[in-house]
DNA sequence: AACGCAAGTAAGTAGGTGCTTGCATACGCG
DNA sequence: CGCGTATGCAAGCACCTACTTACTTGCGTT
């Protein structure tokens, strides 16, 4: 039972650089080094292969977290937006056809939706918390906040690649989203580095 | 020479609903009410059919403006974000289907990137503008802020309709965004209704 | 009437695509 | 050994897809 896991495999790869439509029988069995009819006996059905591959893909992603009780929100959520944006990044491809074909197959749209959810819960919590704490600003709208922030991730993450100009340079960018998030929100800067410090200092 | 729009318009239509790939030349003669032999007499073959199509469709887009003389920043952001999003809203499904088939049709690369392009230096000029006549944070970080409202703007017009729950009412979020804009970039509130009452300011 | 031209009709080609069938081969295990 | 199970191989089926060819029809101009 080695072909199952290479199939999937392989089907993954075929699927984001070909979508759905693209991404023939033959394409994937060839891809995974194994004969076309392994893929029928191992799972049936072209679909019923996709839904295996979209399936765990969707499952087994760990998505960043944030801490419960904040204490350096520039740090913590720059280190969750740079791990958010690689994570986005990585599925680029996949997301990027899922979506175009999410009318055709809608059993795709969970994998396509998941990742956004938990980023903007994720965010939405974290944001409250950080009111409730004094440490952002009471009256921001943070609904509207979130949405910005993953919207400007999701962009980030699949835009770039087709239109680099516009983007900050990719290892700055997560840092420069994070510092104008902030001021949307009324974080003033250091506004606990006091409470807690950590021995190593990032930089700026 | 009818069919020749007629067709043209079915494949836009076509095209939109099912990508390149989905979109069959039976399938585009069909919903133009034509033969198919027409389509291929008249534009000689499906690529060529569908450069036609996307090539005129990216450049009769009439771009929403900024003025250039800001003087109400929260009602002229407001109004631009509003049209800006029922633009990329309507080409919502050409668009989602071309970045899914960008790297097999390179040719499309234009289309799915020239509005982002316009919205971004729009915003970007608009803003640089705002800082220069003191009505805006000096040190606002203006290229990132403008990614990312562009990225807002174009996840919120391609992402809602299959995850609207996590998206402000339709109708309030162009407003909602902008007021989160304008603390990103330290635009006061009424920055200048109180100018206009203390007194003239000359003109740049 | 004669002609040109846009469009339709019918048929076909060459290749791709999902999926099936029948049969041969290897390996592991009692 | 014998048997089941996984896999490979060759061929094929029915259908789709882009595109072609050859011929016809209708309409406007001269």
């Amino acid at each position: 039972m080695i072909s199952r896991e290479r199939i999937l495999e392989a089907a993954a790869r075929v699927y984001a650089r070909h979508g759905f439509r693209g991404a023939t029988t033959r394409l994937i069995a060839a891809e995974a080094g194994v004969n076309e009819v392994t893929l029928f006996r191992t799972f049936g059905s072209k679909g019923a292969l996709l839904e295996a591959v979209l399936g765990p893909h969707s499952a087994n992603v760990t998505p960043p977290e944030l801490p419960a009780e904040p204490t350096d929100p520039e740090a913590e959520l720059t280190t969750f937006v740079t791990a958010s944006l690689e994570n986005v990044r990585a599925m680029r491809p996949l997301l990027v056809h899922t979506m175009g074909e999410i009318e055709e197959r809608p059993e795709a749209a969970e994998f396509a939706c998941r990742g956004r959810h938990i980023f903007h819960d994720t965010i939405t919590a974290y944001l409250r918390r950080l009111q409730s704490l004094g440490m952002a600003n009471p009256d921001a709208d943070v609904e509207a906040a979130a949405v910005m922030l993953t919207g400007t991730v999701m962009s980030d993450a699949i835009a770039r690649s087709f239109v680099p100009e516009v983007y900050p340079p990719i290892e700055e960018a997560p840092a420069r989203y994070v510092r104008c998030f902030l001021q949307m929100i009324g974080v003033k800067k250091n506004a606990l580095t006091s409470v807690k410090k950590k021995s190593r200092t990032r930089i700026a």
